[in-house]
DNA sequence: TAGATTGTTAATCGATTAACAATC
DNA sequence: TAGATTGTTAATCGATTAACAATC
């Protein structure tokens, strides 16, 4: 039984997104049905934090049967996508950026980058990737004409502040940044940063530790 | 005081990465000394944590004082390098990994990425972005020449498993995957998951319930 | 029915924060 | 000295796991 809306943690959402991913591949291998425990394994985890993380999803769950596959994507879309295509804005259209760009387009039906920004001439006004890339300067209008609700940061470190701030004065929503650089605000748009260079020495330090 | 060997979590490794970070920019600003609550400040963390954090790094906080910023980094760069360059492995020379190969090359002095591979004989034989790629083949013989501990896995989802194990099998102590895969071992490589679709759809999800 | 699995509460575990004596 | 900050232990908080009645 869903509780009216209980606010779900972080870690239980990403949990979620990653059910979902494994879903779609057990439904494209014609599977019905799934266990708590045959899900737990895929992601290393325990039945018993699958059973809670599903819990405000709307129990489909069947004792003896499982969840239904079909049933459990489609609960984890309302709750994750709102059944809502949503707009992404891409700012920075560099290496990394346009990397993020082809990793992200594609066979997504719930999200879709439908704008980049940079402040290099050179890239501005052209279509990269089959995107159009508009400069900076135009990032409120177009976030607002396109209703834009997150954007996705990869512009170098020494530019990541700056841009951010201007962003948030959009009214964006949420940022996923790729810079390695703590986004301080005062509002309340939610942001993610996806520290690559942290990634990495913490692997280096722990690759030490094993053995 | 340090204790003889208490295992560090993997978050503050984590944060630890980030203070050293944070430390850099105050040296070149020229400050020499430093508190916890100004370190806190720029992580939005709390003084508490910071000191906790420092403190299996090697007491060199002062009372009153703060902590010095040079000797600071350079305990920290003991613990996390052990003052040890580390020779790093790329798999896969695409999109994203040569993204994250421009991204990860320049002034590093603690880590360099050796080598790249990659299965396509288009890549393979050739030197990208300065670094020589190698066909997957040849892994286990380069890994043991250019004694690499560590690889990073920017590979297309259908191959990652197979590579991670592969990569596995050649004795590599620690993996940062980049690939929407879980990975499961039986080994004590150490793995750490960067999850580029799972971080957006928590942006996004959040995106939402902000106001 | 008997066996297995779910939803959910209680117990456990680990990480963060508060508090404070020691110190500069 | 008085004020401020550290190192560290104790208290709190949140997340994970265990347990079990209800159910298929």
């Amino acid at each position: 039984m869903t509780r009216p809306q209980q606010t779900i943690s972080e870690k239980t959402i990403e949990r979620l997104s990653v059910y979902r991913r494994y879903l779609k591949e057990l439904q494209k291998q014609g599977k019905e049905r799934v266990y708590s425990h045959e899900l737990s394994k895929l992601v290393s985890g325990t039945p018993a934090q699958v059973r809670r993380d599903l819990m405000p999803v709307g129990g489909n769950g069947c004792s003896s049967k499982g969840y239904e596959v079909n049933l459990l994507i489609e609960e984890i879309a309302k709750l994750l996508d709102c059944n809502d295509k949503q707009n992404i804005a891409l700012i920075g259209a560099g290496n990394l950026g346009r990397a993020l760009l082809g990793y992200l387009s594609g066979s997504r039906d719930n999200y879709d980058i439908v704008a980049l920004f940079d402040n290099d001439p050179e890239k501005y006004g052209r279509v990269i990737c089959g995107k159009r890339c508009y400069c900076i300067d135009q990032l409120a209008e177009k976030i607002k004409e396109y209703k834009i609700t997150t954007a996705i940061l990869a512009v170098p470190g020494e530019a990541a502040e700056a841009t951010a701030e201007i962003l948030i004065g959009t009214g964006i929503k949420a940022i996923l940044n790729f810079a390695p650089k703590h986004i301080t605000t005062s509002s309340t748009v939610f942001i993610e940063t996806l520290d690559i260079t942290k990634a990495l020495e913490k692997a280096i330090y722990f690759s030490r530790k094993n053995t």
